[in-house]
DNA sequence: ACGTCAGATGATGTGCACAACAGGCGGGTG
DNA sequence: CACCCGCCTGTTGTGCACATCATCTGACGT
């Protein structure tokens, strides 16, 4: 597991931000699992109960979720998991398409012995899978697997992007999933042929392969589930 | 002027998301203007009274520019304008070098005789400047360019995060031309007749060129700055 | 039988008082 | 004189009560 952009847990007492960051991921991560799927209504009140503290701080996790696309308040009415416009999802992917490519041009960091033995172990969950297929479990994958990608860029803002945009779409595949719209052995088996590419590439210093086959494989994704 | 992402006075009464965005890009353009310069401290009771509003709305709108990184909150001290770091300055160019050739070739709508007049009225501008020279005009001038640039493209996703890299370093010019370190009227001069070849260009109907000569401004442009 | 409207209900938005915290000041002490 | 500790002040963070709004319900009138 990745741990994401939340702060590990440190020597002093939790400070607020701290909160703030994991009550934020936490329930962006259910949203993006599902567990709230597209058009259930998020109860402030009982969210608020849940991490036990009041609905004030819960209001800004709830407003930096609406910020970045994956909610929708409205007042007198409820705070609602948005749905994707097909018109937007495909926007997003192709500006995806272009921001991969960037994300091994621009501002690269080589990848060391250690970083090597972390896609190597992520390809092994990859593996993995094949034996025992599990959507969620292969959707926790994906994720790891883009942040561990996303580390081998120093540009803090094309993280920052990059990251936003990945989860503002992540969930719709598993959607597109578990409607059986999508053959999940099929994927698992592209998949861990990807990882295994891209290990190969990275052991050979090539990032600017491993840029276009990223890229190919997101172009193939969106073909696959919209078909 | 141009609108911007403020939603105009509509029939009805301001709701709060109006009053919010309103107050969002007020602030934000005293951010970007310096009227706020680098570590001046917000105080939150002092623009909740200006704004008419209660300390609790305000605090959404200080949340939100904290995550577009202009101020950041420090329990106990206060909310102050934060400075930029070198080297997220550089990041920040190099990654809006490669976004402008996207603004001109991602989900383009190619420009009509009523865009071609607003970027006419934009030139005038910009010739206007030579006569009567102003960093603050200027800087209205250079928002107003870029935001009706970024109308050529209809992809929302990167319509957002490109306004968001612009407005997170629009502030540094600023400051360095109050500082004397740039020349103002020399900058007048490159950027009028930037304008001049964009919009040539934009009547050729040669995006492409657009995009180019965008992304050689802001190269050289951020190469002056830094000198 | 059907349309209408007042009231109930439950949600988000707001105002306010207090808690938590950092920094500055000043007196006490070795 | 230097250092330390406690108080004071100003700021952000939190909890709570209320305002505002949308939706549903059901009684009423036609």
């Amino acid at each position: 597991m990745v741990d994401d952009d939340v702060t590990e847990t440190r020597d002093g007492p939790l400070t607020a931000r701290d909160r703030f960051d994991r009550i934020h991921a936490d329930i962006r991560n259910r949203i993006c699992l599902l567990e709230y799927p597209p058009g259930e209504k998020l109860s402030e009140v009982e969210l608020a109960e849940e991490f036990g503290i009041s609905r004030t701080p819960l209001r800004r996790v709830l407003a930096r979720l609406e910020d970045e696309g994956l909610v929708t308040s409205v007042h007198g009415v409820g705070t609602m998991v948005t749905d994707i416009e097909m018109e937007e999802l495909a926007q997003v992917y192709r500006l995806r398409k272009e921001l991969v490519l960037l994300q091994t041009s621009l501002d690269v960091a080589p990848p060391d012995a250690v970083y090597l033995a972390r896609v190597e172990a992520l390809l092994a969950r990859a593996e993995a899978l094949k034996t025992a297929p599990s959507a969620k479990a292969f959707s926790t994958l994906d994720r790891d697997m883009f942040l561990t990608l996303l580390e081998l860029t120093a540009n803090t803002p094309l993280r920052t992007m990059s990251k936003r945009l990945y989860f503002r779409t992540a969930r719709i595949w598993l959607q597109q999933v578990t409607a059986s719209k999508i053959d999940l052995m099929q994927e698992i088996e592209v998949y861990a042929r990807e990882v295994r590419d891209i290990l190969e590439a990275l052991k050979l210093g090539d990032l600017d392969a491993v840029g276009h086959m990223r890229r190919s494989h997101i172009s193939l994704s969106f073909a696959r589930m919209i078909k």
